[in-house]
DNA sequence: GCGGTGGGTTCATATGCTGAACCGCTGTTT
DNA sequence: AAACAGCGGTTCAGCATATGAACCCACCGC
């Protein structure tokens, strides 16, 4: 492990839980000699990674990541960050994907890619997608703010047979979304299409949108269900990563439930 | 120079003119050896702060830089970011000192900081500020986006009898900030109320809001402007840096004019 | 097929990184 | 008030590790 390697791990250890970090705290938790880890944190405080509480004297991070944060972003903005992401999964699934984000009370839809596979795909041709009615939508009430809720409550417009227009029928989809770590949607909004979606967070666990891919009802098999949701994760942890977010440990587990080999037993069964 | 200072180094070679590097080109701007610019690169990437673009392999930022200023972001807001050089600033000019953001076509306050020196002091108590009629607002005319203008010419409403209110009177003003960097405001919003302000900018040299003096026009000697504006120039670069973002050379360039002796000369005569 | 450029690799050399032990300070305990 | 523990910060001998000249291979224009 080189000399900047290290250095840089040091970064890691500051988060939002713990934002100051003093000099023998950081070395017991870096596992390092107390010269080493001081002379790794002049470095970072010469480039302005870290800069010194004046008070307490203890560590956090500094403005230069700021600075870097926005290159990045005009670098790389979101959009164009999912977009290899949502090839792989149109691929891997042949099925359509798209990638939505929550702004306020409404979730838009920031990207999509079909897949050529079949001749029938579903297409994504709304901007913004009704929280009762599309997986997105249940995504973003099952891990997004709760006061989402009461949002969604007050516009429940039918769409087709299966749309749920009663906040108790809603309610059942968004406990099923928490319990699987998927929300779906069977022709809820447009009958020939089935969904299902993972959602994205931010860097606080925050929710901030979510990864979908809707397939046509009739080839929705539990095989195919199956994988949708093995690579929707995959997909889901892949986008959070390159937005610079991080996956709640809940939700990892709920999906690590839903894609055991057991649980493929229930609900093939 | 350790060689975590150097490979620390090499991320300040990105920037939104300049998103992404090759190898050979990094290792001519950093003049440096290949071999030991690829390590450091990998010692980067390995640790997300850049990462490959696939199709033309060189390099750009990656997302850990979006993690950390996130956590950057939950440490220390920017309100915090700012306090510290807010106080400094107003107890070295013994008024009032505040610091105000843009956000769209609205300059709002974020936060302010009263001296003690003077039993008379300017109280920032208006929570968005008129463009026309405030050296803030002047500050965001000159240097924030030109629709800017627009909006405030369609508000020019009269506070005091300094208040400019035809679109020349303003655009005046407006040229004066320009070529001395910062904005003024003579009782044009309260009449015993002199103001100045310097403008803040993000990663991009784009225009994000203000530091301002307010001071009472009794005491508002030449000295004193003269003092203001060099402490002003000093805050704007801190808050400037603490927020992740760089001045314009062409602000650097007025204010060095602004603030020469020679210029001094011309202003007291 | 040839020169120029690019990314990536090798290896002997010696530079500069490492960590035990140290200092001076502060707040707490006895 | 003396002893103590913990902190941020410093020193220096010894050797791990960073360094860069020279190298390879692939690609591109000609």
């Amino acid at each position: 492990m080189s000399s900047a390697t290290k250095t840089l791990e040091l970064l890691s250890f500051f988060s939002a839980s713990r934002p100051e970090i003093g000099l023998s705290q950081l070395c017991r938790i870096a596992g390092r000699d107390k010269a080493t880890t001081y002379r790794h944190l002049q470095a970072l405080e010469y480039a302005g990674f870290v800069e010194k509480n004046p008070t307490t004297r203890h560590y956090r991070l500094g403005p230069a990541v700021l600075h870097l944060a926005q290159v990045r972003e005009a670098t790389v903005p979101r959009k164009a960050a999912v977009q290899l992401s949502l090839s792989q999964l149109a691929d891997a699934t042949g099925e359509t994907a798209h990638v939505s984000v929550l702004s306020g009370t409404v979730v838009y839809s920031l990207a999509s890619c079909e897949s050529p596979r079949h001749g029938t795909r579903a297409v994504i041709d709304i901007t913004t997608f009704p929280l009762h009615a599309t997986a997105t939508g249940i995504c973003a009430l099952a891990f997004g703010p709760a006061d989402l809720f009461d949002v969604a409550a007050a516009h429940l417009d039918r769409f087709t047979a299966n749309t749920p227009t009663t906040p108790q029928a809603v309610s059942n989809l968004v406990d099923n979304a928490r319990t699987t770590g998927f929300g779906s949607s069977n022709g809820n909004y447009e009958s020939e299409v089935y969904s299902l979606s993972a959602p994205l967070f931010d860097q606080t666990e925050l929710f901030v949108g979510a990864v979908t891919v809707a397939s046509v009802a009739s080839r929705f098999t539990p095989d195919l269900e199956r994988k949708i949701k093995r690579e929707l994760a995959k997909a889901s942890r892949e986008i959070t990563h390159n937005w610079g977010g991080t996956l709640p440990t809940g939700v990892e587990a709920a999906w690590a439930e839903t894609l055991s080999p057991l649980h493929a037993m229930d609900t093939t069964s």
